[in-house]
DNA sequence: TGATAGAATGATAGCGTTATCATACGACTA
DNA sequence: TAGTCGTATGATAACGCTATCATTCTATCA
């Protein structure tokens, strides 16, 4: 009990014990025990982020804001690929619950209803992160896709662009309508709605990086084949974006000056260079960072606080592949 | 004592007792607690991974092969950044072994002989990665970076090239050290060591993303200013080359067509559009997953298998950026 | 001088598991 | 009928920690 007290600084204990205490861990190389600290206190001082894949540049960043957040505040993280796949999360989920972590910031396959039933039902903390959690309780720390959509659409607007192609992931996938909602609506309030197709991949393809960069090609050369054709591309995440430039690559179109290419989601300098794409760029790294913090306030709250949605903008960060100003008799 | 019984599904228990646990379990939402486990099996069936920043392409790759592994065999795993810096290591090794991580994957920051002493005192299990530990008696995983750095070296001169540069970062990292090494002995053979001269990053700007890519710009502008210029550069890691790609762009240098460039550790494809830059791959997702497989084999062995380094061969992808022949007067 | 308070230490119990042992029951054998 | 064995169940203790309480000792004050 005495070794306790010294070690944890708490309560009395004499400076010489104390100084023996020291001494002695130090030559015995004792190491305190935390599984046995946690079952007594109920506390493990370990986050989880589960999440599609640590591979997409956009999570990796995200991981990153979520680590230097946990471990500034002691806490250590436990990370997990779900590849979208509900099931996988369920997996995780269980185990996770099973390690008594103190909280966990999910980015939810599909309804996140469920797991997140699941988890409160355990009394752990939960903050969703990147796709909203309609009519749950808990705390979402994501980006205003929509929003950030709207300006990419409205930006190829005043650029001159008449027709218009969006490639996205599967109808009914949260992240994509959003973005394809926004894109959509900036070309509505111009009275261009008529002139978008969208075109979505399929179910199975959502998300995943080399899946989802070869649907993103796919419907490149599908809408490129489409008549009239569009002379601007809206690529709804960084793999379609990849996908849609090989695609024009392969079919002899230059970027911008055949076609113009906007995508959501940037890559990190490492990966493209020079830097090329015109992007609407989410604050991967300040989400991952805030989504920690407020899952550590939750946990450490003496009365939970209420339950709040953080909406990030993205910035729209104009590069080359939008083009210039264009002139489309039409 | 029967309840654990019928989880476990070990020893007696009755047809019908078992049905009625698993009723209850159900009604009741019951949870096992893997902490109690833990602490009485002293096995947390986690693993860490301790690795310089989950940010570098090459890092995430090998965190996706080590996750992979690790879940497969049912095992988690919690992730930690050092940065480089071997105090910051020193820190997270702390808080692992104190919760008893069955095992650690790490990537030392510097010299890793304190951090095995201080792992390998509390009986965990540990397997070293990306980098060599001379004279330690652990498992290695690692990629033979010389021997993929000298077939670079004799692309280039084969290719007809006869002034080199190679910019890499501090004198003394050992993986620096092993790629300038392998380059420089390329040349050595040919008879053509006294061609090439090499730069060192400062020894505060090791591997860190940014800062690692300002210093390959820095430097490869300090090369493009030597007489006589280099046709060819070797960058030692993919943030140098992104740095020498930048520089040699902001110096109106075209690529391969003025200046050959070459460079260690790959970009994943899906984020280079177009694939661009020669380079020696390391099969990071291959280098994680083996990595984690050896480090759960030992962790379960009964007795001790005997240590062993596991040295893959990185893979040559010749691309644009190595340009063709060149015909050099000199 | 005795009462009182603060400082220091340790004994005890319990967090949720499970290995081990003890007990009990029915079935079978000698 | 008594002895033995396989099946089934639960009591007990221990993993390493710490909240709580009890005890002892010292210093202070009336």
């Amino acid at each position: 009990m005495t070794v306790s007290r010294v070690i944890n600084n708490s309560g009395y204990a004499a400076a010489a014990v104390r100084a023996r205490v020291w001494a002695a861990i130090e030559e015995l190389g004792y190491v305190p025990n935390s599984v046995a600290r946690s079952l007594r206190s109920s506390r493990t001082y370990t986050l989880a982020l589960i999440l599609a894949d640590i591979t997409n540049p956009f999570f990796m960043t995200v991981a990153r804001g979520v680590e230097d957040a946990a471990s500034a505040a002691g806490y250590m993280v436990i990370l997990g690929n779900s590849d979208e796949s509900a099931e996988k999360e369920h997996v995780y989920l269980q185990m996770l619950l099973q390690r008594q972590v103190d909280g966990i910031l999910l980015v939810p396959a599909g309804d996140p209803t469920e797991s997140l039933k699941l988890i409160q039902r355990q009394r752990a903390h939960v903050v969703v992160l990147d796709r909203p959690a309609r009519g749950a309780t808990v705390d979402v720390v994501r980006c205003d896709s929509e929003e950030g959509s709207f300006r990419l659409g409205r930006l190829l607007i005043d650029l001159g662009h008449r027709r218009f192609a969006v490639i996205a992931g599967a109808e009914g996938e949260v992240v994509f309508d959003g973005r394809v909602r926004g894109f959509v609506s900036a070309l509505n309030e111009s009275g261009l709605g008529d002139r978008v197709t969208v075109y979505h991949g399929d179910t199975e393809t959502v998300f995943h990086g080399l899946t989802t960069q070869s649907s993103g090609y796919d419907m490149t050369l599908q809408a490129l084949a489409a008549s009239p054709a569009p002379t601007a591309i809206f690529a709804a995440n960084n793999f379609h974006a990849i996908g849609a430039l090989s695609a024009l690559r392969d079919s002899g179109k230059r970027v911008p000056e055949d076609v113009a290419l906007v995508a959501f989601d940037d890559l990190p300098p490492v990966f493209v260079t020079p830097p090329f794409l015109t992007v609407a760029a989410q604050p991967a790294y300040e989400m991952g960072r805030r989504a920690a913090e407020l899952l550590i306030a939750r946990i450490d709250a003496l009365e939970p606080p209420p339950f709040q949605e953080t909406l990030f903008k993205s910035e729209l960060i104009v590069r080359r592949s939008s083009g210039g100003p264009v002139t489309v008799v039409d």
